[in-house]
DNA sequence: AATGAATGAGAATTCATTCAT
DNA sequence: TATGAATGAATTCTCATTCAT
């Protein structure tokens, strides 16, 4: 077992506020427009000392995303593993996908902005994408088994859910929507159940 | 009446050129990547001759961008002003946009990456957006009036099918699905009117 | 067959300019030690117009190099080819190589410094150098037919004839040594004479 | 009379550990690309450590250079002053030399890369350099009061020797020659003989 | 003494924009 | 009008050097 020495400690707090502060810059300049000084003033740190824990820009980058593409698949997860019909565990796996948009809007952007660009180095944070859809897909062959939802392609279905949610996410980050996250998702959810259900 | 001179057409004729050169370049390469050469080769010109026409690179950026919006927009409202119920109007219009993007992958890839970072300058895209939208919320409006659409929320519905069309649009502009036009469309329509049909 | 354009001048001249400029540079600072903004300064250009003309400093660095070593060359091989016995040719040679560099002094110390890293991008440098050798060593066959050397290693020998001047062209460079050309010439020559005749 | 502590004895030993490494680093990649990281890992310490013992990569690089001149220099000066005639010790000379660098490949090859530019900095070894040639001289010179030798400018007869001998040192530190060590020198030796005996 | 994290000056390279022809 | 050579600001990344522990 490896033990994690103190070092190893302060290396990953360091990562975690630079990534942190990496996120904020992305999301308000893009990836292009934001430069390493943005990044490291705005981590309170010298340029070079960003170089010390990440490779290159593009590693920074790469690493915000995964980071937080990987919290929202953990929390989308364990809703789907738990309890409930699959209506319920749809209707939180929305709650949950939002919620957790609304609190890292500036994540958002950066998924938003960049997904039109996938190219190799991107790879990996598309499958983490489609991971997303897989599981909601899931959920709705519970659902049909259960009876509740009619027979329909999943796949297709999973993107739909994905994207309606999506869509509300993007009217909220951009301000465009001011309303309690509550009534969004009681509108969506209900519009999407009368779609699917039998 | 202004009387467009000759020289105000072939300033014109130029313009859209130079224009759709823009759109294939930033298309394939994003707004960054994409240099004033690469532009004015693709248009056959000398890159000191684009800047004849356009005062700088964002200029020639939006103004793609809005020509392209626009040229939707004119679809879209004549797909709203035609003949038909609320129901057929609403299938036309989502298979207007769907068939548009098919037809403008690169455009698409244009709004897609860039619609998360509106900063000012951006911003009269956002309202040519925006309009789509009520086109929408206007069949809608009278699909509720014709008692075909059920009593619900008709800005955030219009949403909601601008956002199902657009989630597919992803999906064939990254070719992740191959299948006809169509059956998409079949597939989310159904999906749509039985969530907010009566 | 290619006409050159007046275009093809200008840019034959600017390159040349420029490669003039960075000898200057190069041997002054060596390397590493020399920016491109030097080089350019000292070409009287903007750091960016190095660049349309190179396309890394790499590059301007093995022109530099190529050009000085070709025309060497140019010259020893007419003194081979030139009229006179073996050893007429071989005094003549050794006569154009200093005589080169107490004429391009900076060139000399490029190749100086930089002989001793010969990475695989300087590969056809060496080349170049092998190839001085080998016309020392044609004339030294020459010289053993004529009877007027005596048998030896001719490989060998060429190189100790390269080196030799090489050491005189080094005390001239480091300024160790102010006399007359000739004299210098004579006192090598004499030396190397007596020790491959017959 | 100054006693060595045992801190000095310390010191001098950290030293010249420092400075071994720093020489097989400098040698394999230039004083320019060798980082001191590298230099500190070669020597097994850290990078602050080295600063202890050395102000700069400047004095680092001198005192490797001096270092190693100088131990040339103590066989050279032994060879010189041991039995035999100026015949004798020439050629003893010769071999010592191209024995040393057969050994020290990595320290020509530092002194081969840098001693075309000698900036004020470097004028120490410079003189070092120079003792070189004055040892073989003075041998010269005995060897014209013997008779061996004919009357000749010592001085660039004695360039003439090193520069030959270090020739063929190029030659096998680029790996161009393979031939056994005393072939080389009984070449040369031979040539240089022939070229300034009586 | 030893460490290695932090710093920031410095260098190569790119490209939007200008302007003389 | 059209051109494309010239410019230089801006950006990424490296590494010698310092300094708190």
């Amino acid at each position: 077992m490896t033990r994690r020495t103190k070092r190893d400690v302060v290396q990953e707090f360091r990562k975690s506020e630079i990534l942190s502060a990496a996120r904020t810059v992305f999301s308000r300049k893009g990836f292009h427009d934001a430069t390493i000084d943005d990044i490291a003033a705005s981590a309170g740190l010298a340029k070079g000392t960003v170089y010390l824990y990440f490779k290159s820009k593009q590693e920074i980058y790469l690493a915000a995303l995964r980071d937080g593409i990987e919290a929202l698949l953990r929390k989308m997860r364990a809703d789907a593993e738990g309890p409930g019909t699959a209506r319920d565990k749809l209707r939180r796996l929305i709650e949950t996908k939002m919620a957790f948009f609304d609190e890292n809007v500036d994540f958002f952007q950066i998924i938003q902005s960049e997904l039109g660009r996938l190219d190799t180095t991107m790879n990996e944070c598309r499958d983490l994408y489609f991971d997303q859809t897989r599981i909601i897909e899931d959920v709705l062959k519970a659902g049909i088994k259960e009876g509740a939802v009619r027979k329909l392609n999943t796949a297709k279905a999973a993107f739909a859910v994905a994207d309606l949610t999506k869509g509300i996410v993007i009217q909220r980050t951009m301000g465009w929507s001011k309303t309690r996250l509550k009534g969004e998702v009681d509108f969506i959810f209900n519009l999407l159940w009368k779609g699917i259900s039998t």
